[in-house]
RNA sequence: GGGCCGUUAGCUCAGUCGGUAGAGCAGUGGAUUUUUAAUCCAUUGGUCAUAGGUUCAAAUCCUAUACGGCCCA
């Protein structure tokens, strides 16, 4: 949008008042202090009644937008709206210096930063505000704000002027600081229970520890090609090859793939390892984990999501990809399952293609995200990943075919994956080279061989578990929100 | 990538069968010293997303493009 485009009658008539208050002295002071947030006043004065406070004379100096302006001729009524929420302001001509009033009714305009300040009292309908008598312009403000009734309600102006939607609306405001107060309770939960905060790599030299097609970027100084990561997981297991033997991780992952309700290209997701711990132990500290969120959060373990309610305060079920398979496809017999030729048969029936290279794992796994993952509503861990389709995690003792792996659904969508590491070097450098095999047979979601991991590897990982968990589909679950850029606050959008 | 829907005043939205572009809020002028979607009177404001096409005539019908929303892969 070039400068000029979206100019106005609106803005080019605040711009004239601009101009006329830079005749006056500089229309942008910042010598103007507040003593007092309008959420605070209300708690401590809003249950008061008029005698009372009348006799107290509590006075407030508080700074804000201008929302509203109610003129009755010689006083009118405003709202100041600042970080923890709203107050009434009185202002009257006759107890203000000679001039000001009329500044503020006919130069000033909703949508301005004003410094207020004067003396708390109870309107005849009982609103806590403030009688001025003092008032001064902090900001002008050059453009008009949305309609005062029903806000910013469009969509896309919403996400690209997300500064507009936070002051409109007071949802929006909600989200995000659940968003914060989810994150702050993760952390503060992890650090109590001794693990160690750490950061790696954004820009790695082989992008490593998912699945998932990278961003590329250019090192001038070292002519060499980086990728933005698309996981920290093999940085923050070197970590505990190092003796940190809980670490954690929340930070931006990036990938590289298409945009939709569920995904945008860089998303946040909190990584933990723990040395000395299997799978279960991380189910068990995810269930613990994600209860005290949402009590934390929401005051309740009943989680409101879009018009379904999720129970996360009843212990969350547990069943392996094939019982979840059979659980939800009564017509599959479990010997289906268990045969190449007769689970691409399946596979078939169900309209879902698989490639040629694709073993019994990969089938199964494709048949499971087809018929059993949307219907996974509860909180609900599955386990007994392929060995086929979990590159990095530990075979399973009983049975190698599947790992010691599990992810979290609720509401359909995969919030989580752990699993007990692979922590046998030699094993992990055949894994490794199978992935560069199916690179070079076109996935190019395959992962690359990581010679310095495989070296950390040999050095010896503690046996360890480890998880990542998707914070903004959580964030989304919490905060009732049907799309991901609902819960960014600045989410990737096309340009304008 | 495919399908469906949307784009009209600063904002929220109407716009009939193709026949002069509408409302509310905001703004502007006026009245008003307890309003809170304040009220009352008057009033300004439009590249109907963009580019083509059909037509005597297009916000309206057709095509393409851009951006967005929803669903599917």
């Amino acid at each position: 949008m070039t400068e000029q485009q979206d100019e106005n009658k609106l803005i080019a008539q605040r711009r004239g008042q601009l101009a006329a208050l830079r005749e006056q002295g500089n229309p942008f002071p910042n010598d103007f202090r507040r003593d007092a947030l309008a959420a605070d006043l209300l708690v401590a004065h809003g249950d008061r009644d008029a005698e009372e406070l009348e006799s107290l004379g509590v006075r407030a100096a508080v700074g804000g937008r201008l929302m509203s302006r109610r003129v009755m001729g010689k006083a009118s009524f405003a709202h100041l709206q600042d970080m923890s929420g709203r107050i009434q302001l009185f202002v009257q001509r006759d107890n203000l210096p000679e001039g000001v009033y009329q500044q503020f009714k006919k130069a000033w305009d909703i949508g301005d930063v004003i410094g207020a300040e004067g003396q708390l009292f109870k309107t005849k309908t009982g609103e806590l505000s403030i009688r001025v008598d003092s008032i001064r312009l902090l900001t002008k403000s050059l453009r008009p704000l949305p309609e005062k009734h029903h806000g910013l309600t469009d969509q896309e102006q919403r996400y690209r002027m997300r500064y507009l939607d936070l002051i409109m609306n007071e949802d929006s405001r909600k989200t995000f600081r659940i968003r914060t107060e989810a994150v702050r309770f993760l952390r503060n939960y992890l650090d109590g229970q001794g693990f160690m905060e750490v950061e790696t790599p954004m820009m790695q030299v082989i992008p490593g520890g998912a699945a998932a097609r990278p961003f590329v970027t250019q090192h001038n100084a070292l002519d060499m090609r980086l990728y933005l990561r698309i996981a920290p997981e093999l940085y923050l297991k070197r970590l505990v090859v190092g003796g940190f033997e809980k670490v954690y991780e929340i930070n931006r992952n990036f990938r590289n793939e298409g945009l939709s309700t569920r995904h945008n290209p860089e998303f946040t997701m909190l990584e933990f390892y723990q040395a000395y711990a299997d799978y279960h132990d991380l189910m068990d500290l995810t269930e613990d984990m994600l209860r005290g969120l949402a009590e934390q959060v929401l005051g309740t373990t009943k989680v409101r999501y879009q018009g379904d309610e999720y129970d996360f305060g009843s212990p969350f079920t547990r069943m392996t990809v094939k019982e979840s398979i059979l659980h939800f496809n009564p017509d599959i017999d479990a010997a289906e399952l268990d045969d190449l030729e007769r689970a691409r048969a399946v596979a078939e029936r169900l309209e879902i293609p698989l490639k040629a290279s694709h073993g019994l794992g990969k089938a199964q796994i494709e048949i499971f995200e087809k018929t059993v993952e949307h219907r996974l509503m509860n909180p609900t861990f599955i386990t007994a990943y392929p060995t086929e389709v979990s590159p990095l995690a530990r075979r399973n003792d009983a049975d190698p075919f599947v790992t010691d792996r599990f992810e979290f659904f609720v509401g359909g969508r995969e919030i989580a994956n752990g699993f007990s590491e692979l922590n046998d070097a030699e094993d992990q450098a055949e894994r490794f080279r199978q992935q560069v095999a199916e690179k070079d047979a076109g996935d190019d979601e395959a992962m690359h061989y990581d010679a310095d991991y495989v070296r950390a590897l040999e050095y010896g990982l503690p046996p360890t578990a480890g998880e990542g968990i998707g914070i903004d589909r959580l964030v989304m679950l919490l905060t009732d929100s049907p799309s991901i850029r609902d819960v960014l606050l600045f989410p990737h959008m096309r340009p304008e």
